[in-house]
DNA sequence: CACAACTTTCAGTAATTCCTGAAATTTGGA
DNA sequence: TCCAAATTTCAGGAATTACTGAAAGTTGTG
């Protein structure tokens, strides 16, 4: 491996977190140094940046590919393909979001609504029930919650985020808001009575 | 495995998405075992529940106590210790998210500062700094965020979720509360200026 | 203290996952 | 169409991770 120190110690580290979140430590690897790399990279360049076999690069980048995280390029006068992730950071963290909600949790949620569907046969299957019934809400809550959070822009996402647990104080803004304006009806009144009855 | 037929297919599937989310597959069928078991279990019960030796049992509470993710009981006259999972799926989900924020999350921000103290030494370096600068923004405001909603308790989480994209318009509310009750000093204003300013 | 009940450790084996080189396939241009 | 460059596939070997049984360790009780 012929890299930068810097670089260098950036993609071991992503190599060794990807293997700790069930992603394989070679594509860990790539991604990072496609990552922090200023240019494209086609398949040899990272080949022999990261001491791996062609066919390895290969096997890494179509997986990328399938996550959706890699943009491909092609340069004049050069059949080879080239490889970068996106610019933006925002957007490499809602692509692996979405893309583990498509692999993982939408089949939970669908395997804890059929368990839902079955008619329990003993005391100890009810509970079990109601323990699902439990995750299943919890679960389908946070991904509504990620969808609509990944409809946002940047720029919102980023001051929501700021504000923390100042949220909290702007649902009792929200009420206070709720309560002097009662009875006028300005759009503002109408949003908070609509958060409220929902809340 | 003699399990009942939906308990089965729970432990199944949760083993397998432990998997995905690099944890063993068997500490994943354990946890999803007492998760939805209606009393605490001992390690004899679990490993003949789902075959597992003795000793693979033994690992696997193991690990989950170093997740802090059971609790521990004692029966009287029963020298044995009996495990369960924490009633609130919340508190559960919860001690996940910040058990892998001290596990994985704070060693990358602590490299990552790290990377940024160094002395770029060429273009690329520069380059390569400024990414990591962008990843270290991002992973430090969703962990502060997660750190903030950490504190809050259940129910504002949930009502805050339910919100979802309602938040954005929260923010925009918040705007014209602090414009209609601009030159008053009222609890509300000041709190809408605090979360304004660094927005 | 001695013993039995229970739990943990650990070395060896099993299972799984990963990686490679060779061969096959695809692709763009002459 | 043909060729060479580039990419992918895949069977087999390498590396890692997981699991087991046997042995050692711990703990409560008579």
């Amino acid at each position: 491996m012929n890299l930068a120190p810097l670089t260098q110690r950036f993609v071991l580290h992503f190599g060794e977190m990807g293997s700790r979140w069930g992603i394989n430590r070679t594509v860990g690897q790539i991604y990072a140094l496609l990552y922090v790399s200023p240019r494209a990279l086609n398949a040899d360049d990272i080949g022999e940046a990261l001491a791996f076999s062609r066919s390895n690069v290969s096997m890494g980048l179509k997986e990328l590919q399938s996550w959706n995280l890699v943009r491909l390029q092609h340069l004049p006068g050069d059949r080879r393909e080239y490889f970068q992730a996106p610019e933006d950071v925002w957007m490499i963290f809602r692509t692996l979001a979405e893309e583990r909600r498509k692999r993982e949790i939408d089949p939970t949620l669908s395997m804890l609504r059929e368990a839902l569907m079955e008619q329990p046969s003993t005391e100890d299957d009810i509970h079990a029930q109601a323990r699902m019934k439990q995750m299943h809400d919890l679960v389908e809550l946070m991904t509504g919650w990620l969808a609509e959070v990944q409809k946002m822009d940047s720029a919102t996402l980023v001051s929501l985020m700021k504000m923390g647990a100042k949220v909290q104080k702007l649902l009792e803004i929200k009420d206070k808001v709720k309560a002097s304006f009662s009875g006028r009806s300005t759009e503002s009144s109408a949003i908070a009575n609509k958060t409220t009855e929902e809340s």
